[in-house]
DNA sequence: GACCAGGCACATC
DNA sequence: GATGTGCATGGT
């Protein structure tokens, strides 16, 4: 298996080229698109969080700050925008309260257990926890999204009722060069994802993968 | 108008 | 552990 994920790599690779994820001027600017791109498509994520930008309220003091409804108005173009609110605010009430508010003193703490506490947060689950880590943190985590599963799938390298954890493993125990491989990636497997893996087809067409 | 998009919590069986 | 539902905008 790890021959074959690191062929599917290089062959992502050369197809698509670099992706330069995760998009963001800052580690916070991608926490926040974590947690507003749930279920989401990026334009619109990418919306909300030009209407932050705009007000330069794209640091944690000024976000904490922020009321509810204040912020889910700014957020709306990202929907579920209650939700999302709430969402940011329990991963700043978190980060207040553990961290003094400082992304610094987040990032020293021990990955694994660093994970667990991000998964305690309500609104934070497994994908975004990891997107935190990997894409803001820089901590060698692999994401596993929608895309990640529906590629895999077609290309029967997991089960079709794989666990998170299962198909993150499979990365995790087969592939070197961590950090920066990991971003490029699940980067190439959103792209392929996009492109060649719609939902509600059978196969791929033209995928890149079977050439 | 239907379907989709870089999920997650919660209820229920 | 599996399955169903609410959350909501904007593009195709």
């Amino acid at each position: 298996m790890t021959h074959r994920l690191n062929l599917i790599y290089k062959k992502l690779y050369s197809f698509f080229g670099p992706q330069h994820w995760w998009p963001a001027e800052s580690s916070f600017e991608v926490i926040v698109g974590a947690i507003l791109t749930q279920n989401t498509s990026w334009q619109n994520a990418e919306r909300a969080i030009a209407n932050l930008g705009k007000r330069k309220l794209l640091n944690p003091h000024k976000l904490y700050r922020l009321s509810d409804k204040r912020l889910a108005s700014l957020i709306m173009p990202a929907g579920y925008y209650n939700i999302k609110a709430r969402r940011l605010k329990n991963f700043l009430i978190f980060l207040f309260k553990s961290y003094k508010g400082k992304l610094k003193n987040m990032s020293l703490r021990d990955t694994q257990e660093l994970r667990q506490e991000l998964l305690s947060v309500n609104g934070i689950g497994p994908e975004t926890a990891d997107s935190i880590l990997l894409y803001a943190l820089d901590k060698a985590v692999f994401v596993v999204d929608a895309y990640t599963q529906r590629v895999l799938l077609r290309h029967r390298l997991i089960r079709n009722n794989a666990s998170y954890d299962e198909i993150q493993n499979l990365f995790m125990e087969n592939l070197k060069n961590k950090v920066k491989l990991f971003k490029e990636y699940h980067a190439l497997l959103v792209r392929l994802g996009k492109e060649f893996c719609l939902k509600g087809r059978p196969k791929c067409e033209v995928c890149p993968l079977d050439t």
